[in-house]
DNA sequence: CCCTAATCGAGACGGTACGTCGTGTCTTTCG
DNA sequence: CGAAAGACACGACGTACCGTCTCGATTAGGG
């Protein structure tokens, strides 16, 4: 069970601690770079002359610029994906996959998240790191407002959730990485309709 | 009085049109590098070397090494998404995304397809590209079982079709490029069997 | 046949040999920065960008700065320390320790010759190489004055010219190299008076 | 060569004055890492990490890494370079003369020499510190000899001295700091041969 | 039947960015 | 307050690829 730290911690084993100004200078310089100039953009030495930190200093503590803007990401993401609660699945869904399509397609941390799963296409052990540190937790959100209705008793308790939750958020992952048409809400409350009859009918 | 050349001499440019003999190897040496070495080991000197092509001859013929690997995925991947026609919807869909999932998931052509699609989130030009020269064909091939359905009287004409073609595919590239998580024939199957249940039922 | 052929091979850096331009630009470009700025401003970096040369075309033909250096002196060098030809030894070996004490003092060729030597204390590998492109040859011309008396007669045949040789050149190289002393024309001239004396008396 | 490390109590700073212990182990670590692994090898961090010491401490008491080899010289070296007294001018010097060359050429801190008679070179500040701090008072032992038998009567009052040692060690720095030839004992006793002739003559 | 033009191999070139090393300064913690 | 620890800004290192640019050889077609 995870609870949430207190804060970043000072020190890290040594007997002193690293600059927290750096640490936050070099994230936002990434992050901007990335949004202004895209991930070609997004260079070490640029970073470093952006932030106004040695290249050194990077790679001290991240060992790649994708790790990097994945702490970037993290930094940014946690809030902008909160599960609503309004007590009814239809309408949660509903919310849900428009804040998850918004997020995706129109906030700056789902263009860095759209870059990070580009670069997981490339570098097989950068798609487990981000599995580990973001998709494995995104995923439990996306389980979230289903779990909670069978907890509820709105649905059966031997749904497989997993397979429900790949039908109602991949459609929209694979227009938004792959084929680039847009996802309106049209769209996505299309998705939570052909989902509730389907769980309703069975 | 000819001379019996063992190796058969190598063909050094002429005045009309260019060296099949060089595209090819360009071709394959690009194929094989990702597969062997991944993305990071595609470079156009290491294509060049390993083709035994001047790196010139390359940026003749191509701007980029994306553009390579584009050429050498069209080449071999055309075949290896046939569209089934039993007579049927639901063999034919069942089929089909067994098919896919295999070429996604299994296949050399895929890999590269997913290196391909990772570059497209970096580069927003190829991106486009990429869905003229292969993405729309694909998805008139997505879409083609169930159209010979329409047609047949099987389907109701109004039928969104590209709608409906996203909810069957996407969670198969949701899987594959983003969780990771296996894509068996049980789930296709399911997609499926939503898909029939849902399109009887309206 | 005439002897008017151009033998200036204008190479920009192909296939048939590396760029002569960009080569003396190399050179002009350490010599000037080591006159200029001292050893501690001969950087490769420095040199590339002063050339407005790549680093790596540097890297290409030189694996040291002061293989650099080395290749730079040897080119303004060679002239600078003709040996004088009076048909009298003791005019020319006058002459010629007067040249070689302003070389090594006054000259830039001098200034680089012993960054050189300063070098080759920190390194017995270029100090063989140094030896062997130069210091060699130099003592080749050191003795050359000498030789020719014996030659003419004018001193015993089996003199140990390497002994007298060192006792002639090495107070100069150490004022210069050690004390930091002036080495003025009596210094040279008594050394000479001193040889002359002894080899005499002998 | 370390010693072997008791686990002593280290010093930890106090509030009176400078650690000795932190002050010999810097000097020893750099004399060391000069000899085992040349010039290069005598960085800053090397000698601290070597010394078990903090490079602000270094920075503390020294300026440059050339300030602590001169400092770890001048503690080994004054005694090696002791003037023979034998009441005889000529047993005097041939003694001198075979002592500074095993000195120069067989010693550690002859290696330590060389290495900042070269920096010397690159270095026209450190050149001037260097003869303060001990060519000067070396130059004073070089002429003791002399200067005794001066005294004594042997030699002529107005002799020029510094000339005279000058042609007495000249050569042997120059064997050493440039052609790398061997100085044996059959080289310096010759060096003494012609001084004595030399004086004896005028 | 040479002449010409396009293409080939080879590889040097000016660049950009990489990831590492050493410098000298600074801050924190301990005794 | 000196010393150990080590993070920091800075600058240079030497390497890997990029995309461009000759060069000489090769080989059709057209003159």
């Amino acid at each position: 069970m995870k609870s949430d730290d207190v804060a970043a911690p000072r020190h890290r084993g040594n007997r002193h601690g690293r600059s927290e100004q750096a640490r936050l200078a070099v994230l936002e310089a990434a992050d901007d770079l990335l949004v202004e100039k895209g991930f070609a953009g997004v260079t070490v030495e640029a970073i470093a002359a952006s932030a106004g930190v040695a290249k050194q200093t990077i790679y001290r503590w991240w060992s790649t610029k994708t790790d990097i803007l994945l702490d970037a990401f993290l930094q940014d993401a946690a809030e902008d994906l909160v599960v609503p609660d309004h007590g009814d699945l239809g309408p949660d869904l509903r919310d849900y996959l428009r804040r998850l399509t918004h997020f995706l397609t129109r906030s700056d941390a789902g263009a860095v998240l759209r870059a990070l799963l580009g670069h997981a296409q490339h570098d097989p052990g950068f798609a487990a790191v981000l599995r580990t540190r973001f998709l494995d937790e995104q995923h439990d959100r996306d389980r979230l407002a289903i779990e909670r209705a069978v907890h509820r008793g709105q649905l059966p308790a031997d749904l497989d959730v997993a397979a429900e939750v790949d039908q109602l958020v991949g459609p929209i992952y694979y227009r938004v990485l792959v084929t680039g048409s847009p996802v309106d809400e049209q769209f996505t409350d299309r998705l939570v309709g052909t989902f509730l009859r389907r769980v309703d009918g069975s």
